[in-house]
DNA sequence: ATGCCGTATGTAATCGATTACATCGTGACG
DNA sequence: CGTCACGATGTAATCGATTACATACGGCAT
């Protein structure tokens, strides 16, 4: 004598369960959770209320497939683990979830096959939208982002060649800046501890460390450009590079192209003796929270991280909602040169 | 006269699109995809070939509808920009990954909607699995992801008085390890900086700050425990309190409850002119890669934080596939003591 | 009274794949 | 020679929601 309907249920409720709970059609159910506006009092407070006592939700798949959207964008980040990008994506998130939609982060760092799963996911209609931040449009062996029929944006790193927005820092012209400062300071024997020389970041902050040594009148010297590829072993390295070097031969300051190499530097620089800035003034790039704990604190170029972000999400948004969106595609933020303590004027005066 | 077929496809191809080209029924392009053993050869081939010359892609959606899975399963992680679950990551993207499951994070920082949203997700039927790295079961409003109807791992944070399997070291034993290795120095004056009091690792790991003093036989000194919150600012705060006590009165090492907060703590009491190790011995907890950065290498106890990741994902793709799982559910990974430059045997004599 | 309009709801087509079942040959075996 | 089995393929039901279109009803104007 046990109402079996209600005792029994081992699968999830169906607008088709609630629809006969609430003695109405499934159109009326769906309508009331849509536009609710649209159904009579009465017969809304029935469906909520069947709504309630099904523990009903609607199954995502089986809408996509109708609406044909999936309400997911897909970031693609180099290096989950690179706490630059976590924090790109923080901005991302607040900006996405706030429109309502889902992330879905594509962490490249690892395998290789990796890449191109993540294109077929996209081309299979798994999101409506891409954020790149990764420098390059993801391919798979037989297909290509661009054949997804989705919007793309890029952030942080600029892809050249590409029609679609991309939300960058002027590279270049901060980098300038940094080295700027080093020559305000006296400096004239800086040294450049790069990144991988592929990369297009590198380039142009490379550039931007010419420039200012030209504005400057200082003739570049290849001798100072020490090779590095982000990571902070390869500050290590630069570092014991410089050591190895006479006292009266070493550069009086230094920009690396990020904050983890020049960290790494600073370290293996001091535990040898050297003092900062005393020694060696140091700039870096990127303003990863790790800039201002460690000892010194390092002079760094600031990123708007969670602004490069979000204003990425908005751009990717309004390509998803409006089609084609407004007529500004590339977007240059602003970048900040913060001071801190591992920059000062050379201690002996240069030449 | 042009193949108008060919020339306007504005949309992506169907799987009837492809059965058209090859000149067979829908069925058995799926069949080619999915079981190419069971077409002869002639048709698999032609098949193949529409599925190139379309660049056909099964849509996602509506294969989930039909077969009621998704091959996507959702991390809950309490913050994504903190390196130690940037590594734990690491180790469940590789895991699942290679048995083709997809992942999405549910980065829990920031705003709390979050949560009741992702809930929502799972309870919709949008992932297979859910792996909490968060140290407590997501609710919504009206929901809990145990309604969700799919298998849940817990990994790092262990939920007390759940069924489902939960993969974490030992953190009691591991915390007297270290609080151990600082006795065997020769330590009595032991400070403990903690976790924010509600949290259940700080709890274990204070439980075994107090073991290690009990076995011995060293008298609990309630002024010896700094209030903290995992955060490198509390760990900064915790070293001005420490400036603020007269010499004498100083602990002469400290075990702090995780990595960060150490590291906040030697930055502060260095630059004050406190020498690490040799006035204070500090042991931090995580092992997160800054602690081999900082200056001193911080001694710490490591996690293996890839390992985590990898077994929890794992034990969720065992219940995912075998519906239940074999019967051991608590697993605990070995965590391991890693001496470096931070601790050091006292320099005034004991008492 | 008739016809028309607007509102609330119901009916059924639809999204695109998977797959149970039906069909059609073909070869083997009694 | 008939039937049976098996292998390859086709037909159509199905997953669960959204929504265009159909219907029914009440009120209002003529």
């Amino acid at each position: 004598m046990a109402k079996r309907t209600r005792v029994t249920r081992p699968k999830a409720a169906r607008i088709a369960d609630v629809a006969q709970l609430a003695g109405v059609s499934v159109a009326t159910v769906s309508r009331t959770l849509a536009r609710p506006e649209v159904v009579i009092e009465e017969t809304r407070l029935r469906v909520l209320a069947a709504v309630r006592d099904t523990g009903y939700m609607p199954n995502i798949s089986a809408r996509n497939l109708r609406v044909r959207k999936t309400m997911v964008v897909l970031v693609a980040v180099p290096d989950i683990a690179n706490p630059f990008f976590a924090e790109v994506l923080q901005g991302i998130d607040d900006t996405l979830s706030a429109a309502d939609y889902g992330l879905i982060i594509a962490n490249l760092a690892g395998s290789p096959g990796k890449e191109a799963r993540y294109v077929d996911l996209v081309c299979a209609g798994q999101a409506d939208g891409v954020l790149l931040l990764c420098g390059h449009v993801m391919r798979s062996p037989d297909r290509d982002l661009r054949d997804a029929r989705v919007p793309l944006v890029a952030a942080c790193e600029y892809i050249p060649g590409e029609k679609f927005p991309q939300i960058t820092i002027d590279n270049v012209d901060t980098a300038r800046e940094a080295v700027g400062h080093l020559i305000k300071l006296g400096h004239t024997n800086i040294a450049y501890l790069s990144g991988p020389k592929s990369n297009i970041l590198e380039q142009q902050r490379l550039e931007g460390y010419r420039q200012a040594l030209r504005e400057a009148g200082i003739a570049a010297d290849a001798g100072l450009i020490l090779r590095g590829d982000f990571t902070f072993r390869a500050g290590v390295e630069a570092g014991r590079a410089l050591l190895a070097l006479e006292p009266v031969a070493r550069p009086t300051a230094l920009f690396a192209a990020n904050d983890e190499m020049a960290i790494g530097l600073i370290k293996t620089v001091h535990t040898a003796g050297l003092q900062i800035p005393d020694d060696l003034s140091v700039v870096g790039f990127d303003g990863i929270a790790y800039a201002d704990y460690c000892e010194p604190t390092l002079t760094t170029i600031v990123q708007p991280r969670r602004d490069l972000g979000a204003t990425a999400a908005a751009e990717l948004i309004s390509l998803m909602t409006n089609g084609r969106a407004g007529p500004r595609k590339d977007i240059k933020l602003p970048a900040t040169l913060m001071l801190r303590d591992s920059t000062r004027a050379p201690r002996r005066s240069p030449s």
